[in-house]
DNA sequence: ATTAGTAATGAAAACCATTACCAATAAGGG
DNA sequence: CCCTTATTGGTAATGGTTTTCATTACTAAT
């Protein structure tokens, strides 16, 4: 079962010109199978478990390279760390966006409202960018706050 | 005429039982007095020109106690380092937030289309608080692309 | 004014996530 | 299987920001 993916990401990587290695398969294993939102160091500490030898340096680069390749995700939320996500898992989930908690450094995510944001969004950038021509490539939408657990009583 | 603002900073330090000392005058005197979206680096850059030995050490120390009282605000824009700008200046404007140019790192303040987005965020944050019981404390929103100048043909 | 007590400063070192460098290794086309 | 060259891992470097610590300088009390 490891095979089906691994051929995948291996064709992805040949396509590309670059080659398949054990670091790559094993980033790709770790976040193929464990909670969304990996930091590099996350990463780097899961693989590390069945691959001691990794180097910190090479999970950074790799998920440079993969971001790059459109196969991961990299989120910034503000907490000194990046965050990586396969893009597949991202794409997969609905449109949604994310509650960051400022005691727990939780994300939460959420798709609800979104009939609501897709409007606003639509609106505000094509009022945008008519106004000040300003092309607009990306937007960032993020609520900060205290989750339910860390919530002031 | 530097005299006014000097005093009224004397009075806010003095009345939170800090000092009013000479980099804190000189920091707040090239606040006033320069755009906003201030870097510390940049304050530090204008500071040592008419006091050269000011620290940089000092000016993020300073920046910081500015924040923690309310008189400056700290923007994070993604671009690595950190931004600042007067409190005062900054709620004298309407409600406005940013687009980020990717190129050339400018940033464009607009006010425009708020209707829209005090609504969105209120809509979604009632939403949002009531499902996830997720105290949100503060949002962000900001666009990014290319502004006129950096825009490709 | 002088002083005592403590806040604030500046220089340098520490931090922390990330990146660059480089010699050693290994993937894969021929 | 070999040869070329991408890739690796270790280490040093980076850049923004923070900490440490001995020195300086406010302020209120004397």
């Amino acid at each position: 079962m490891r095979g089906r993916n691994q051929q995948h990401w291996r064709g992805q990587f040949l396509g590309c010109g670059y080659r398949m290695t054990k670091p790559r398969e094993a980033v790709l294993s770790v976040m193929e199978k464990t909670a969304d939102h990996l930091s590099a160091e996350d990463i780097y500490l899961a693989v590390h478990k069945f691959y001691p030898n990794i180097g910190l340096t090479t999970i950074y680069r790799n998920l440079e390279l993969l971001v790059e390749m459109g196969l991961v995700v990299k989120f910034e939320f503000g907490q000194g760390k990046a965050k990586y996500e396969l893009a597949d898992k991202y794409s997969k989930k609905e449109h949604h966006h994310h509650l960051v908690c400022k005691k727990c450094s939780r994300i939460l995510e959420y798709s609800d409202f979104m009939e609501k944001e897709v409007r606003f969004l639509k609106d505000t950038e094509k009022g945008l960018s008519e106004k000040y021509h300003f092309q607009i490539t990306e937007h960032l939408i993020q609520f900060y706050g205290y989750c339910n657990k860390c919530g002031k009583k």
